[in-house]
DNA sequence: TCGTTAACGGTTCTTCAGTTCCATTACGAT
DNA sequence: ATCGTAATGGAACTGAAGAACCGTTAACGA
C-alpha cells in the first residue's frame, strides 16, 4: 500500500518504529514506566500468564501503546535487557583474584537469591529461549557484565598468578555458571556456601590452566603444565 | 485413596485424575503419543506460541483428551520430564576421573548442541520457571541424572585422587553448569572445546578441594590443603 | 464372553488476548 | 508562541485458546 511516488519529498518510510522520531519527553517517560512495570510483572508472574494489558495498567499507560511499541512480550523483554545492560554496577577491586571472584560470586548469588531479581532473571532467560532477538539481547547483557569483571582476572594474569594465555572472560563465566545451574536446573539452595564454592572452583581451575586459550597448534589434548602447583596431574 | 467405607456405593471422589483407574492399553498409548508429540512440538516452537491443540493433532488424539488429562502446558512438560527421568542412558566407565568427566561433558554437550534436544531442554527449563510443579519435575530429572554419574567421582575418591569429603554430586553438576550457561545465558558455541574445558575445570577444582563438604566446624573460610599438588596456593 | 464405565473425540460455546479505529495530547521544529 | 504530526489512550472488534457437553469406544473385572 505504497503512497503514490510522485512528489514524495520525504520518501516516507512507513516502517518507522514508533518512539524513534520523538524520543524525548512523554515517549521516554512511557518507556521508563513500561520497562519498570514489565520488570515487576515478570518477577511476580512468570513469562506466561502475563499479559501486556497488565503491564500497561501497572505503568499507567494505555495497552494500545504497549502493543504498538513492543508488540510482543519477548520484544519487551529484549528492550528491558538492553536497558539493564546499560546500567552497570560498580565492581569491587581487592587486588587478590580469589577475593575478587568471591565478591563477584556473592554479588551474583545475592541477585539470584533475591525473590524479585531471581524471578526476573528466570523470566528473562525463559523469554530468551522463545525468540532469537531476545536471546541476542540476553547474550549482550551477559557479555557486558562479564566484560566488567574480566579485568580482575587480567590483573591476576599480569601478577603472574595465572597462565598468560588464560581467557579472563571464561573464568568469570565459570563463577556464575554453577549459580545459574542451581537457579534453573537443580534447584539447590543459593546459599553463601554455593557462592564460595563457585569462586574457589573457578580460581583453582584457572590456576591449574583449565581456562587457557587453545594454542595455535592445539590439535589434540595439549598437555598443559600448571605454572604454580601440580594440579595438572589430574589426568 | 481408600475404597469407600461401606454403604456409600459411590462416594464419587471426582478429584480422580483421568488415566489413573484404567492406565493400560489405550490410556498408555495416548500418553506415549502425546508426550512424544509434546517433545517434538516443544523442540520446534518454544514454550510460547505452542497450543495444546497442535500437540493433540501431532499425537493423533483429540484435543479434549490433552486438555482433560494435562490441562496446562506446564503440567504436560512436568509429565514429560517425569517420563524422561525414568529413561536412563547407560554411563561409561573408564577408571580415570578426567576421562569419566570428559565422557559426561561430551554427552551433555552433544545433547545440548543437538538442534532438537537443545531446543527441547531450553523449552523445558523455560517451562520450569513458570510453574512450581514443573520446576520440581525438572529438579528431580537432574537429580536422577546427577545420581547416575556421581559414582565415578566416588571411585576417584576411593582411589585417593580426590579429598575424602568431596561431594560427588557437586563435581558432576560442575561439569554441566558451564555448558548450560552457554546454552541459556551467554550463547557462546557449544563446541567440543567447551566440553573439554568444563570437564578439566571440574577435575582440577575437585582435585584442589573446591567441592569438599563443609566440615562440622566450618564457621569461616576453612583453609583447605590440596591432597596432591599445590593448587591450593591460589589464595 | 459380557457388562460396566473410564477414557476418548467431535462439536459447540465462552472468554479474553491482541488488533483496529479514531479522537486527543503534547513533542519539537520553526 | 504556533503549528504539524508523532505518539498516546479509550472503545469497539475479532480470532483463537480452552472449557463444556455428550455420544462413542474400549479397558478390565466378572
Amino acid at each position: 500500500m505504497a503512497l503514490e511516488p510522485r512528489y514524495d519529498p520525504v520518501m516516507t518510510d512507513d516502517t518507522q518504529e514508533p518512539g524513534t522520531v520523538r524520543p524525548g519527553g512523554r515517549t521516554a517517560r512511557t518507556r521508563t514506566a513500561v520497562l519498570r512495570a514489565a520488570g515487576d510483572a515478570l518477577a511476580e508472574h512468570g513469562i506466561d500468564h502475563l499479559d501486556l494489558a497488565d503491564v500497561a495498567r501497572r505503568a499507567g499507560v494505555g495497552k494500545t501503546t504497549v502493543y504498538r511499541r513492543w508488540g510482543t512480550l519477548t520484544n519487551l523483554v529484549a528492550d528491558l535487557l538492553a536497558d539493564m545492560a546499560e546500567q552497570s554496577l560498580p565492581r569491587t577491586e581487592t587486588g587478590r583474584l580469589l577475593d575478587d571472584l568471591l565478591a563477584n560470586a556473592r554479588l551474583v548469588r545475592r541477585t539470584l537469591a533475591d525473590p524479585r531479581q531471581g524471578a526476573l532473571f528466570k523470566a528473562m532467560i525463559a523469554a530468551a529461549t522463545c525468540d532469537p532477538n531476545t536471546a541476542d539481547a540476553l547474550h549482550h547483557f551477559y557479555a557486558v557484565r562479564i566484560d566488567e569483571w574480566a579485568p580482575c582476572v587480567q590483573q591476576a594474569i599480569d601478577r603472574g598468578e595465572l597462565p598468560g594465555d588464560t581467557d579472563p572472560h571464561e573464568v568469570i563465566r565459570a563463577v556464575s555458571a554453577p549459580l545459574y545451574y542451581r537457579l534453573l536446573n537443580s534447584g539447590e539452595p543459593l546459599d553463601d556456601a554455593a557462592a564460595e564454592r563457585a569462586a574457589r572452583a573457578a580460581a583453582y581451575a584457572a590456576e591449574a590452566g583449565a581456562y587457557r586459550r587453545p594454542g595455535p597448534g592445539a590439535g589434540t589434548v595439549t598437555r598443559i603444565g600448571s605454572p604454580s602447583g601440580t594440579a595438572g596431574q589430574v589426568p
